[in-house]
DNA sequence: CCCATTGTTCAAGTTTATTGAACTATTGAA
DNA sequence: TTCAATAGTTCAATAAACTTGAACAATGGG
């Protein structure tokens, strides 16, 4: 809040960075949110209740470094919305793949 | 090589353990290797030579208990190759599209 | 059997993640 | 403006995971 947020442009975001930042049970539900109809949540709202604010601080710090997400501030509290577009300017068709994937896993395999 | 090894039957692979494992740059890059024309490769040939045996040891460990791999001892060495089929069993199109995506990182988002 | 090769296991050091407490920023009300 | 409430951030400390060298195990050739 008291620093701007820092959303790396799309040509310096890294597979590793993607792959890293999705690799995490808590961040990969939170892009599942961020990418499922609404475009903009805040941290409270994507994040699970049962967390540290501090730890959902830090993961959205991680996902917004990896250029996964765009954190903007709107009063009191900060939307973040997912940057699908730019990344599938760079890498097509690898966040849907992902989320695809983890709706498979959410529903447990079945249809 | 002392003990067996272990592979998850594809049920129990789940979609966090993929990315977990595929996050690690070391990891990818093994990854890429054996899912770029080779069926089968050691360990050292799909590791970088600048690492530690043991630290190679563990990444391949991983990759295997993620079910991302199969390991098996032929003679004095291991033979490791992508379970593609299966996993594309239960993830249509996850590990092409990272690894479509891992090519378009190695190229620099070039054609 | 003896030795070289290929990986694994173990213990120790280094790095990274998680958390509570304190702090900053914005909003609304008085 | 001042006070209180809300939403996130930053910091310091603890817990977990990564990396590595040394020792061990297993196969194959002489």
């Amino acid at each position: 809040m008291q620093r701007p947020f820092v959303h790396p442009p799309i040509e310096t975001v890294t597979l590793e960075g993607l792959l890293y930042a999705l690799a995490d049970p808590v961040r990969l539900e939170i892009i599942r949110k961020l990418g499922t109809g609404t475009c903009g949540m805040n941290c409270q709202s994507a994040a699970p209740v049962t967390m540290a604010k501090s730890t959902q601080s830090h993961h959205f710090q991680i996902l917004r470094e990896a250029g996964l997400i765009k954190s903007e501030r709107r009063g009191v509290e900060v939307v973040n919305s997912l940057r699908c577009d730019e990344i599938a300017t760079k890498f097509p068709g690898l966040v849907p793949a992902i989320l695809k994937a983890a709706d498979v896993k959410g529903r447990g395999g079945a249809a």
